[in-house]
DNA sequence: AGCTCTAGTATCCGAGGGATACCTGAGCTA
DNA sequence: TAGCTCAGGTATCCCTCGGATACTAGAGCT
């Protein structure tokens, strides 16, 4: 059952990065939408739906800083300003979709695990009596 | 512009959701822990470090609900609880650890990217003159 | 003269993350 | 017998960060 890969702090830390960068409430649907191909900014606004300007903003520096995403500028009236993903950015979107198909798969086991849990089942797993938790 | 895969909203909403859960700041190193065997709350606290308590409770709760951990209660005093990954979360933990793969293999150039950001490249893509920001 | 269009910045507010202090209850210690 | 320790929490406070709203620039159109 268990898999044996290593684990070394550094490593972990390094995961947790990355994900504490791709795993914020947008990165992933901005990610995700710009994997079709580049947009502009209130393009990919509309594309991924409820994201305010600010957060789409600092989403996109924070994706274009890790190297993630280009931003391109057009300095015409009104201005004009492409973001497309860079080799990076469609290299991490491929370990990304793979979670996103765990999700895709596993959400009713999920859900399913929160609804038995929101039940009452939480600390039921005593193991010598005492059952309750209060 | 058509996506190579598909790319409905409920799903890209499934895939943040569930990055959500595992892309704060601690969980990915909780899981990553676990995933060599069960553990108590301090050997886990200490094996992350500095995570604070509260933390830890709520991360391991969230975990439980949704899930990823099992939670077994010694009721001996003073008390023993013990984490164990459930079938659910090593299936988790597969595609995080690839994901974790990747960032392994690429905090260089995520890092590169960065220093080359914070060295005054941000803005310098402009298609047609006007190179400054400012 | 003033409205529009685009891609932002500036500002404010409430929620949530994190540190700290406190609790239980048996056993060891002084 | 007073008090410290252990383990795993909960309760509390504070401060950061996310998110909504309002404002900006500058040319063109009416």
């Amino acid at each position: 059952m268990k898999p044996r890969h290593e684990h070394r702090s550094e490593d972990c830390r390094a995961v947790s990065d990355i994900l504490q960068r791709v795993g914020d409430k947008w990165t992933v649907l901005v990610v995700g939408k710009l994997g079709d191909g580049r947009l502009r900014f209130n393009e990919l606004r509309m594309a991924v739906g409820g994201i305010s300007q600010k957060m789409l903003t600092t989403t996109l520096r924070g994706l274009e800083r890790d190297g993630f995403v280009t931003r391109t500028v057009y300095p015409t009236i009104p201005p004009r300003v492409d973001y497309e993903l860079t080799d990076l950015g469609y290299e991490l979107l491929e370990p990304v979709n793979r979670l996103g198909e765990w999700a895709r798969k596993n959400t009713g086991r999920v859900n399913a695990a929160r609804a038995r849990f929101d039940a009452g089942v939480a600390g039921m797993s005593v193991r010598a009596g005492v059952g309750s938790r209060e």
